[in-house]
DNA sequence: ATTTGCACATACCAACCGGTATGTTTATAT
DNA sequence: ATATAAACATACCGGTTGGTATGTGCAAAT
């Protein structure tokens, strides 16, 4: 039922997760699916093109999707970040945490070999941390949040956090040091509310 | 007058820097550096070999030096952190910030796939994280930082949030945006200082 | 003088791996 | 019924790449 195409763009999301762009294999992803080469490259031209297309069409609607209830939504934007955290701790077990952030893993790996992924890549951090500075500057607007602070630079910050929390947990292999720092960032955007 | 085992290892250093160190080509940097095969399998066994000794001899003295003097440092700990950014700030330029944090490449890249890489990395970071938890202690026990937050989830946090600066930057290419965040988590830091 | 061992140099290999050229089956449109 | 094109399958290639086997020059030790 499930169409040949969705079936190599997710087998190779998962390999890409373990082993990186440049350590996935399509020969074996695509003998562990029982298919041929002819399938693969009827859908995608070459390696870097499946490579885009699980940025395009599996990483970037996850992680926008993560943080896109911050506009339009009512509630305070203080609680509105500390609940897209409580998302991401939701998402994260201790069975995945050693595969990091796929959004992470590719920007560290391809951002400097390639400008096609760099841009994709770019343009998901850049929604998501414009969905937090608008949302911290309509806060400022209404004196929910405190005016002292640079949105832009809070924004970058919580983005690298996150991150950087993945990162540490990754290399520790622990879905403890992921929450603790992630709740120690919510800590801190908790100060960014006015008394 | 340069010994040809640092030649090596310094010119892979530079490789793995750029490319990682599965897109590393030994071949290429052997060729480039004017030597031959028997050269570098003289002094390393394998291609891990060298990998493991870059961590050891380069990487790992590079970064625990950073934050070496927070131990038997008379300033407050807070400075004795602030200070520690400060000097990342300073180490790091428009020109080398789109090659990442080496420590952080590393980690992210290998630590799923090698554990003895993993284990090296993991080594500096607890050394660096315990230094920064041993000065927030201590700073705790004398009435200097704040008695309400635990010493070992910010020693995570900051750490965290260091390497997630050098990340995004990474991918967006702006040593501006790596400043902005580090002064933001020098903000967080400083509020851990009792009034 | 001879041995020993370090520091390389040379030549070569086998497996890997992304990509291609070509063929075949199946569904759909006319 | 026939043409057309999408959806695969099969076989093969050529450059790459980590690693090895072997040889050589040279300095120090005995």
């Amino acid at each position: 039922m499930t169409d040949t195409r969705t079936d190599i763009l997710t087998a190779h999301f998962k390999s890409i997760r373990e082993v990186g762009f440049q350590g996935l294999r399509t020969d074996k992803v695509i003998a562990d699916l029982n298919i041929t080469k002819g399938a693969f490259y009827h859908y995608f031209k070459t390696k870097y093109d499946i490579g885009y297309a699980i940025v395009d069409e599996i990483i970037s609607p996850r992680y926008i999707g993560t943080w896109k209830h911050l506009e339009e939504s009512q509630t305070h934007p203080i609680d509105g970040i500390i609940d897209s955290l409580e998302l991401l701790k939701q998402y994260t077990h201790n069975d995945n945490i050693k595969l990091g952030c796929p959004l992470n893993n590719l920007m560290q790996e391809m951002s400097p070999l390639d400008e096609g992924f760099r841009l994709r890549l770019q343009n998901i951090v850049e929604v998501i941390r414009s969905l937090i500075e608008t949302a911290l500057r309509s806060g400022q607007l209404v004196g929910l949040v405190r005016q002292d602070v640079s949105a832009r630079a809070v924004s970058y910050f919580i983005l690298a956090s996150v991150e950087g929390s993945y990162g540490i947990a990754k290399n520790l292999q622990s879905y403890s040091v992921f929450e603790q720092s992630i709740d120690t960032l919510a800590d801190y955007v908790r100060t960014l509310r006015t008394e």
